[in-house]
DNA sequence: TCTGGGGTCCTAGGACCC
DNA sequence: TCTGGGGTCCTAGGACCC
């Protein structure tokens, strides 16, 4: 019988910002999405205060100011780090780890005796190294795991551990899960579920498994053995290959301009093919995507896009970034303020393997481009992201910019923003 | 004024081929 | 009057996750 652990961080990004500044401790604490745009970390300070998850920032600011909440703009360069030093911890202790997420991990215990108290060690050890607090769920399938996760964060009288597979009558913790917290169950199956009468993770056990199958997908169906204890998933240690890259982002201000928009695309393409050419793989086509805001009902509304294939798959930023503004020209449609705009890569195939094509070109001429990228992502990569980039692209005073006006230092991964001690 | 970004998987339906 | 059938590939849309 296998048996699993979630280990998950608890309020990653908030205990994160918490680390550099003892001073937060006891304090609420919540971070900002991109754009300053909506809350998605809280402490459980702030989650006392009822500032749920996915608030808009602009809607909460006076609770911020009255409350003295500590407000940060995401820092991602400094939770990537500690999310790998976390990673590190679990990967020396644990004989096999599946990394699921920046702040979760899964990890297969099947051999290990004791395994409660292997995870309360495992848990100390985590916070001794890292100064991340974590939390672990215990059962014998991945989405047990997930209950038993969410049960030992809840209670305090886990001490931050629980063990499902070892309690004798697990069917009351799922009586006590709403169905909508069960993984894989999201707001539109819930609503319909409800509809049904269910409403938490054991009456929707109690349906059958056909009903499930027909409405909810194989999917669904396997959530439904998997909370029945046949386990479905299974651990992942290598990462499956990546099927899309996507850059997009929201606006600080609304743009109606052909030419800002196109200076936007040309940096969204940019970054793509760099994230492209980091991970060693080539694009076939080239997505583009406009929108106009979604809350703002006043406006006129456009959703453009646009697909664009390429000649033969490529990882070169010009070809990219001429596909992308070509889409644009598809997607755009002049009249409209767009908030929010984006290019996505598909039909990635490994740079490695590729084919030779007769509209390739000839071998010395793919080696300048080569070679060109080569440098360009070596500058860049020495001297910050933007040292170095392609004339069409928008230079990073523009106003349209995303706003991050509180942003903490980059603690770990930066030598000018390393924390002082004794000052 | 102000509501994120980056992914995955599944299915249905159309195009296309033989 | 009557107009095949089966397989594969691609895409769009929907749902979910963190």
């Amino acid at each position: 019988m296998p048996l699993f652990a979630l280990v998950d961080c608890n309020n990653f990004y908030a205990s994160c910002e918490r680390l550099f500044r003892p001073g937060l401790k006891g304090r609420p604490v919540v971070v900002l999405s991109n754009n300053d745009g909506c809350v998605i970390a809280r402490s459980n300070e702030a989650k006392a205060l009822g500032i749920p998850m996915g608030a808009p920032a602009f809607q909460w600011e006076h609770v911020f100011r009255r409350q003295g909440v500590a407000v940060f703009s995401s820092n991602y360069a400094l939770y990537g780090d500690l999310s790998a030093r976390v990673m590190r911890v679990l990967e020396e202790a644990a004989p096999a780890v599946e990394v699921y997420s920046i702040d979760e991990a899964f990890l297969d215990l099947s051999g290990v005796q004791e395994p409660e108290s292997f995870c309360r060690e495992l848990r100390q050890r985590v916070t001794r190294h890292t100064g991340i607090p974590v939390s672990v769920g215990l059962a014998r399938t991945k989405t047990l795991a997930k209950l038993a996760n969410r049960h030992a964060k809840k209670q305090p009288t886990t001490g931050g551990v629980f063990d499902l597979a070892a309690l004798p009558d697990p069917e009351a913790l799922l009586a006590a899960t709403e169905i909508g917290d069960v993984w894989g169950i999201g707001p539109r199956h819930a609503k319909r579920l409800a509809a049904r009468g269910v409403a938490t993770a054991l009456d929707f056990i109690r349906l059958p498994r056909d009903w499930v199958r027909k409405a909810m997908t194989v999917v669904g169906m396997q959530i439904h053995m998997e909370l029945c204890g046949i386990s479905c998933l299974s651990l992942e240690q290598a990462p499956p290959p990546r099927r899309s890259v996507l850059c997009s982002r929201s606006f600080g201000q609304l743009i109606r301009d052909r030419e800002h928009l196109r200076e936007a695309v040309c940096s969204f393409a940019a970054r793509a093919a760099e994230k492209l050419r980091a991970g060693g793989l080539d694009a076939q086509a080239v997505q583009v995507f406009a929108l106009t805001p979604r809350h703002r009902e006043e406006l006129p509304q456009h959703q453009g896009q646009a697909t664009v294939t390429l000649p033969c798959p490529t990882d070169h930023s010009p070809d990219i970034v001429t596909a992308a503004l070509r889409g644009l020209e598809q997607a755009f449609c002049e009249g409209f303020a767009y908030q929010k705009a984006g290019v996505q890569l598909l039909g990635l195939t490994p740079s490695a393997s590729r084919q030779a094509s007769l509209l390739d070109l000839p071998p010395e001429q793919r080696q300048r481009r080569r070679a060109l990228m080569d440098v360009l992502d070596l500058v860049n990569r020495r001297h910050g992201r933007h040292a170095l980039r392609l004339a069409l692209a928008a230079a990073p005073e523009r106003p349209w910019h995303m706003r991050q006006h509180r942003r903490s230092p980059r603690y770990t991964t930066s030598w000018d923003d390393l924390p002082r001690v004794g000052e």
